[in-house]
RNA sequence: GUGGAUAUAGCUCAGUUGGUUAGAGUGCCAGGUUGUGGCCCUGGAGGUCGUGGGUUCGACUCCCACUAUCCACCCCA
């Protein structure tokens, strides 16, 4: 295929048929998010390099060889996120958001960049939805957060995800933690394998996560990190547990999950699929206290989550979750020459104007064909308008899904459709559907 | 960055041991009498068979290279 006809690797085109889902998804996220109390903020696709190298931390396979990393003319070094957290608190201490009442919570979509080989679930190009929850160190925080995913999910109708945790430690106590880690692999070095002597220069803690048979038995005696971390962190972590316990979250400690960005402490977490391929992270997230100092501000606690709208589309694929549908067209206007076409745009004009979706033909084709077109489009109901139409002043509106015809005038009737379209919504509240069964999910847009 | 698989119409795929104008289904467009969708019938458009070489009288088919896509490692959302 020719190159201009053809997207850059790792990149997707959302088409028509199927964008409504995710904006369905999106707006249900930020929605609930809202609840919660967090705001959007959107903040520009490219930053200062720096930002990333100093905050996402520059030994990370994220800074070391996925960025998008350019210089613009002005000779600045630039780089398109690959995360959202970083931007987030550069945005919070810019604007001296630590001003306002804290804590600070704060939603986003964004697309994020990374330079790593396309596979299942992984993409060059991708959107994340993220929170971050900026100025507390309460353990009450950590679990709200993780509840939040939780209920983001829950409401979506996801179902398998397991939600695995972790703490861990501040920096004082990951530091012993790693030396004990080394000590312990250093002495079986001759039984690792090649990726894993390198994590073991690098972070020892992935080594635990190999998945080599033999690192993994070496694995199941090294020292685990909750042994390792301080009294503070360990009554953390309990705290965040027995909260996550009073609203009925499950979940397992997961003593592996490290996480591969540097500015994480403490509390960690992934919601994991099994369903959508070897990339089965949909939502990751944790703790990073040290992050708003790493960038130049004063001390800041804070935590957040970032969650992968595409697996998590895939899972809901996977799933067949359902999803509310498409909406649909009220009305096309099947015209015969071109007084009757400029009399359905007049009258499509003003009925839009109040909120009906209105469409009529714009390629002079034959009644059948418009009849036709305003079937694949799935219009619910459709109004010819001829010579007979314009001279009698009345026209017929014909429900598409099989309902009997009504005639309308046509002098008056962009009111006359909208009261139509009401009394249709009547009757079929009035055929059975009583208020007793509307539930307040369903008002809310959940899906049956 | 490393490995495996695949590449024929917009989409899903056939295509015999190499044989002459490359097929189906679906989708798209138009018709099946005067102005009415869905089902059915008929017709039409649409392909440099991923790209470039090679073998051969002859290549969608065999060989090589490249590219792209998918999957896995790695890493992460």
């Amino acid at each position: 295929m020719a190159l201009v006809t053809k997207a850059i690797k790792g990149t997707q085109d959302l088409l028509p048929c199927d964008s409504y889902k995710n904006r369905y998804v999106e707006q249900t996220m930020l929605d609930i998010a809202a609840k919660f109390g967090f705001k959007e903020i959107r903040t520009p696709v490219f930053e200062h390099t720096e930002l990333f190298s100093r905050g996402v931390g520059d030994t990370t396979d994220v800074v070391q060889k996925e960025m998008y990393t350019f210089d613009d003319k002005g000779g600045r070094s630039i780089t398109l996120r690959p995360e959202g957290t970083a931007g987030a608190m550069r945005a919070f201490l810019e604007h001296g958001l630590f001003n306002e009442p804290l804590p600070q919570k704060v939603s986003y979509l964004t697309s994020c960049y990374r330079y790593e080989k396309p596979q299942a679930g992984r993409l060059r190009e991708f959107h994340q939805f993220g929170v971050e929850c900026i100025g507390t160190a309460s353990p009450a925080a950590d679990a709200e957060l993780i509840s939040l995913a939780h209920q983001l999910f829950s409401f979506l109708g996801v179902e398998g995800l397991t939600l695995e945790l972790n703490s861990i430690g501040c920096p004082d106590c990951r530091k012993l933690y790693h030396k004990a880690l080394r000590e312990f692999f250093e002495a079986q070095k001759a039984q690792l394998c090649p990726t894993c002597l390198d994590r073991l220069e690098r972070n020892p803690m992935r080594i635990l996560d190999c998945k080599n048979p033999e690192c993994q038995e070496i694995a199941q005696n090294a020292p685990k990190v909750l042994d390792y971390i301080c009294a503070d962190c360990a009554a953390h972590f309990d705290a965040v547990k027995s909260h996550l316990d009073a609203m009925n979250i499950p979940y397992v400690v997961n003593p592996t999950i490290v996480r591969g960005l540097d500015y994480y402490t403490r509390t960690v977490f992934e919601f994991v699929s099994t369903q959508i391929g070897a990339q089965g992270t949909v939502c990751g997230g944790g703790r990073y206290d040290g992050l708003a100092e790493e960038l130049g501000g004063s001390a800041t606690p804070a935590l957040g989550f970032a969650l992968g709208i595409e697996r998590l589309m895939l899972l809901l694929m996977a799933q067949h979750t359902p999803l509310p549908e498409e909406e649909r067209t009220d009305l096309f206007f099947v015209t015969m020459g071109d007084d009757a076409n400029c009399k359905a745009a007049q009258l499509a004009y003003s009925m839009r104007e109040n909120g009906v979706s209105v469409q009529y033909d714009v390629l002079g084709r034959s009644v059948k064909a418009q009849m036709k077109y305003a079937n694949k489009i799935g219009a619910r109901n459709t109004v010819v308008i001829g010579e007979s139409e314009l001279e009698s002043g009345v026209v017929t509106v014909k429900n598409m899904d099989g309902g009997d015809g009504v005639q309308l005038p046509l002098d008056g009737f962009d009111d006359a459709f909208e009261n139509y379209l009401i009394q249709a919504e009547m009757a079929k509240i009035a055929g059975g559907e009583t208020m007793d069964g509307i539930d307040l999910a369903q008002l809310l847009g959940k899906p049956e």
